[in-house]
DNA sequence: CCATTAAAGGATT
DNA sequence: AATCCTTTAATGG
């Protein structure tokens, strides 16, 4: 058991304007534990025992369909809550969620769920917040998928996560988790050699660096001009 | 424009 | 050595 300090959560997004008091109620509810790359943090289908808060880390949301085809729903990063299947009136999770790299993260269990939200309206309400936010993007998402152009669609993918989870370097932001082509084809409904192709002629062109799982955002810019191109 | 197939080389375990 | 990841080229919808 190591001791968590409260103030771990206070810059946090779904803890944001908290009193010290509520945080420490909050953490004294939780229990911490790590889960490995590549393992699964839950299962789709599986009941939705708890829910949580990723402290450390990056976890992908997979959906699998019934011919075995993989889709990445999103990427959680540090900082984000999942697994919120009572927030959304659901009792078992509607996705896997795969550690990328080894993570470290606080559980709650979901029957704790009722009480917490009626003892924490704030945490509620950044909850549902966040609830909105990712149903926005999901349906920017959609139509995306359905009307941009697989170039258009990659570098979107890029520039997000550069975004999200990109982390300064000398080359310029790299996206800090390893990632590979199937990766990217898995988030853009493409194929790894179609991104292997895009990837490679921008490397060339020196917008971005490319590696073994691994992609530096070099000239935003010019990644944001391919994402917005009009034929 | 993009998916599929095939082939080959480098990286990782 | 076996497996995974990436690149490249050819073909066809």
């Amino acid at each position: 058991m190591s001791r968590l300090d409260a103030s771990l959560l206070a810059d946090l997004p779904p803890f944001s304007g908290m009193s010290r008091d509520a945080l420490d109620d909050m953490l004294a509810r939780a229990v911490s534990f790590r889960s490995a790359k590549d393992t699964y943090v839950f299962r789709e289908g599986e009941e939705a025992h708890s829910f949580f808060l990723l402290l450390d880390g990056y976890v992908r949301v997979v959906k699998v369909t019934p011919e075995g085809e993989q889709v990445i729903v999103r990427y959680i990063a540090t900082g984000e809550l999942l697994g919120i299947a009572k927030a959304i009136g659901r009792d078992s999770y509607p996705a896997n969620a795969v550690a990328a790299v080894d993570c470290v993260l606080l559980a709650w269990p979901s029957n704790t769920w009722d009480a917490i939200v009626a003892a924490h309206p704030g945490f509620a309400t950044n909850t549902y917040s966040m609830v909105g936010s990712r149903l926005v993007g999901t349906q920017d998402r959609v139509v995306e998928l359905a009307t941009e152009r697989v170039e258009q669609r990659v570098a979107n993918a890029i520039l997000s996560l550069a975004r999200e989870t990109g982390r300064k370097t000398d080359e310029g932001i790299l996206i800090d988790f390893p990632i590979s082509r199937q990766d990217i084809s898995e988030m853009t409904g493409t194929t790894l050699h179609t991104v292997s192709r895009l990837l490679s002629g921008w490397d060339s062109k020196g917008w971005i660096k490319g590696g073994r799982q691994k992609i530096t955002l070099v000239e935003g810019h010019k990644l944001m001009m391919v994402a917005s191109a009009r034929d």
